[in-house]
DNA sequence: CTTGACCTTGAAGTATAGTTCAACCTTTAT
DNA sequence: ATAAAGGTTGAACTATACTTCAAGGTCAAG
């Protein structure tokens, strides 16, 4: 089992070690075993872990809803609770997925308009204030 | 035109009247025309557009990232211009679908393996401290 | 055996995205 | 004509998610 510090696992993730340590005050990493000079090492899911907070983050979780996420996939034993629980995720990332398909296809959309009807479009946008009262 | 107050416009979207103010302090949202009286005085394309900022911070933009789509769609002129904005900004979004996807996928994967192997795959989720060091 | 690059901690500071407050004005209903 | 409901402002407050700081310990190279 290869482990790593926290420079080293920072380095390989992209997430600076303050944020890692912050992670784990927060209880969104569990927090690791310590070499016997007191330095945290990570074991390589640790990488999993990491990359899975990225994601889930750059798609607009919450770290709160990240921490209880992990707690289930950490904590819950039994096979059928866990196949529910994921089912739900699954369905609340399908509801996002519709989400971004329905505003790409309204950008999809505006390229196949002519000019004239872009600028129609654009005029919901536009602010028409000649003269303020 | 039916014109609504910023009470009005806050029921009919669900964003709150404080943060329809906070949105016009940070230029997301243009100022509306005001009533003689000094009310704001929104037009229905004002409901376009806090949907337009309700989807695309559900799905992890920040307010200064919709803030510049919505200045874009708004001072672009030349369609040949905005083209090219839109396309980045559907290549954008095809990104966030297929990271989403491949969320998916990986629960989809969970729900259809072993009891077993769903045990093994929480290991890697799961934290193992017998004894702190 | 010291220099530099790393590690440790608690605590303070920052940016973002609002929410809440106080003090006041306007409109509608009784 | 007065009360309730909703509008106005500047300013202070809050939560979330980090980042930075200070003061110190550890390790590997020269």
């Amino acid at each position: 089992m290869t482990l790593m510090t926290r420079g080293e696992l920072s380095n390989k993730t992209g997430v600076s070690t303050a944020t890692i340590r912050y992670y784990e005050d927060q209880h969104i990493l569990p927090s690791p075993k310590r070499s016997p000079n007191g330095y945290r090492m990570y074991t390589e899911d640790y990488l999993i872990k990491l990359k899975f907070i990225q994601d889930a983050k750059s798609l607009g979780y919450s770290l709160k809803e990240i921490r209880e996420i992990m707690e289930m996939l950490r904590n819950e034993l039994d096979p059928t609770k866990l196949k529910t629980i994921v089912h739900n995720k699954m369905e609340e990332i399908e509801d996002r997925i519709n989400r971004l398909r329905e505003m790409r296809n309204l950008l999809a959309n505006l390229l196949e308009t002519s000019d004239q009807e872009i600028q129609d479009y654009m005029q919901s946008f536009r602010v028409r204030n000649h003269d303020e009262q």
